[in-house]
This record gives structure tokens, C-alpha cells and sequence, in this order.
DNA sequence: ACTAATCCCGACCTTGCAGGTCGGATATAG
DNA sequence: CTATATCCGACCTGCAAGGTCGGGATTAGT
């Protein structure tokens, strides 16, 4: 495809062209950008928090990530109510509540929709009911597992677990949710 | 699509053509249809356990599924050891071991690749360690505590279970695996 | 008042690849 | 020798992921 020869385009900029990593999953069971690219927005959100609000170019920069993209992305999360802007100069995005109150389950969802690795297996009830083959269909019980399995990784991480940098000297026990949560099943 | 004359095609069966329902999900973490028509592959396998090699044309007709891409996703299993193939006639396929030895990881692992739902966080050792940023990027624990999530759930389950068809009678009351696996969230 | 920074939002564009199809070679049973 | 299989590489293709663009509306400085 594309007749002609890839000569001209790396003359200019290619710095972020030919190498913008791409860090979403190639094999089984794969987030898309949204989902990553959200991710980081909002823990970048969660850094600054207290501080007024973030400009997405200010946030871009820091993540090296199109801000024309991340516009999409945070139009998502403020319908959501996951984050509040002010607009006009001086403007930007802030988290709507302290990150130790927005479950990740929240922010994928908001980006990405509901979590269901199979239509039958939705945790929406909406979408849910679209497969009929109940009968002989054994398969679904394996992805509604599956969705179970994510939906309560997600809901027992919050943003505050994913905020703090690294920091050296603190030992860092255990992830700051106090909610009994079962992790659920770290292979041996 | 098919460029040449659909008119021989259609004369005889359209009906799967216009609507081949699909299953894998539109939201946060979808399969691909190899996991999909790959794991209905193996049930159907696993149904024939004991009998002979099964054919794909069989299973084709069976599940509904186009059998020249069966065929490719076949391989990939045979490759992987799940199933064994016997060439010519009556010949075909069957499971390479009994259906509650053979664990779903290893056959979506086999059918998509390693379980990553980023590729930071990767099982496969191999691609784990693309990922630089290793500095400023807390995020990628929330990917590695959902790839363990999948991983867990998958692992937890074995061909056996998916194998049987609804039994009215019989009362079902726990899947034949022993682990005391959570569960865990479904919203109310 | 004007300017610069922002968010807001619809329209557009492009490319990779999921999701197949085809045709032939090779193997084996009856 | 024929019908039925797997095997396997080459090919095709729609479409949504993953952006980009350009303008409009808002607001803080000066």
C-alpha cells in the first residue's frame, strides 16, 4: 500500500514517529491505548492533586503522549465524574475525589466500557443478554471467570496505589488499600 | 468481499453468512476470535474424548465455524501439544491427553500467545523486558496484578469442566476443580 | 480590550491486522 | 485410485484503533 517510498517522511521529525513504544498487549487478553494511555493520565492527575489543575499539555509533555489524543480520553473520565476540568487559562484536569477513593475498576470502565472478554460475559447486564446459545454453550461459564477475575483485580487496586514514585528508604509492605479485599491467586 | 460471482455460494447456504454472531467482547479486554473459536474447538474435542480422531468438517458443522480457519488455529494447538492430528482418511483430531489434565491457560496461551495484558507485563520472560521506563512507572503493577488475576482464573480451570452439557438432573453444584478459587465481585 | 492559555468537540484521516479464503501438496483407508 | 483428511503458504479485505485538525467557547492576566 502507499505508492510511494518511505524516504521523504523521516527527513523532518520521525523522533516520536518511528518510535512511539507501544506498550498494550500483543497476545491473550489486550488493553488498547485508551486504556493505558488513560491510566497514565490519571496517575499523572493523582501526582498533582492538591495542586489546582493540570493542563493536558503539561501532562503530555510528562508522558510523552499526543495531547490531542489524551483530550478524548479525559473527556471520557470527566463524564464519568472520575475527574472535574476548569476551562480558560490557568485551566486544566483534577481528580474528582482523592485517589485513594477511585477504584481502577472505575477508570477502565470509563475508558474502555464495560469489562467483558466475551459479549455473553459482560458485566453489564445490558450487552449481557445478547447470546442466546445458552444451550450447549458450557464455554461461557470459562469467561465469565475470566471477567470476575479482572473486575476484582481492578476493584481492589485504587489510584493511590499506583501514584507514589519510588521511593528508596520507606518499606513498602503492603498497597495502601485497607479494604480486605482478596487479591486473589498470585501464581506460586 | 470473495471477488468472483457469490452467485453459486449463496444458492445453497447463506444463512451463516449474513449473521455470524459475534461473541468476543467490544469493551475493557477482549479475546480474539482464535480464543474464542479455539476454546469451542477443544470442547468439541474433548466431547469426542475416547472415540477416535475427529475431523474438522465435523467439528465445523458442529460449532458453526468457517473450517479453513479452524485448520490455523488446529495447528497452533498441535504445535503446542494439546491435540494430536492423524492425516488422511478418517482421519482428523483428538486431545493429546484427558480433558481434566489439559489446563485453559495452556490453550489460550497456545492459541494467542503469552498472557499480556501489557507487554511490560508479560509471562513469557522473553517480551517482559521491552519495557524500559522501568523508572517512574508504578503503573505497571496494575498490569501485572490483572495479568496474575487471568492467569490465576485460567489456571484454575481445566478442559473438564467446560466439557460437559447441561445435565437437568444431575445437580451441578461446584465445577470439578478442587481449588477454593474466589470468585469474587459481581456488582450488585 | 486584547491576548494567551485552556478545554470542548465534531470531522477527518490512515494503517495494521484480525479474520478470514483459496488452492494445492501430502498422507492414508477402503 | 479415489475419497477423505490434514498440512501449509499465499492471498485478500473491512474496519476500527489510534490518532490529527481546526475551530469555537471560556477564562486569567495585563
Amino acid at each position: 500500500m502507499q505508492q510511494s517510498a518511505p524516504s521523504r517522511l523521516e527527513a523532518t521529525r520521525i523522533d516520536h514517529l518511528s518510535t512511539r513504544p507501544a506498550f498494550h498487549g500483543s497476545g491473550t487478553v489486550s488493553f488498547s491505548t485508551k486504556g493505558e494511555y488513560g491510566v497514565r493520565l490519571m496517575v499523572q492527575l493523582g501526582r498533582h492533586y492538591g495542586t489546582g489543575p493540570a493542563s493536558l499539555a503539561e501532562i503530555a509533555a510528562e508522558e510523552d503522549l499526543p495531547r490531542a489524543y489524551l483530550e478524548q480520553l479525559a473527556m471520557g473520565l470527566r463524564d464519568a465524574g472520575l475527574v472535574v476540568s476548569t476551562r480558560g487559562a490557568h485551566g486544566g484536569y483534577e481528580l474528582g475525589r482523592p485517589p485513594s477513593d477511585i477504584r481502577m475498576s472505575e477508570v477502565l470502565r470509563a475508558l474502555e466500557g464495560p469489562i467483558a472478554p466475551m459479549i455473553c460475559a459482560s458485566d453489564d447486564p445490558e450487552h449481557a443478554t445478547l447470546c442466546d446459545r445458552t444451550s450447549n454453550c458450557t464455554v461461557n461459564i470459562l469467561w465469565v471467570r475470566v471477567r470476575d477475575a479482572i473486575a476484582g483485580a481492578l476493584e481492589g487496586m485504587t489510584l493511590a496505589d499506583l501514584v507514589p514514585l519510588r521511593l528508596p528508604p520507606m518499606d513498602l509492605a503492603a498497597p495502601t488499600t485497607p479494604k480486605t479485599l482478596q487479591g486473589a491467586v498470585t501464581r506460586p
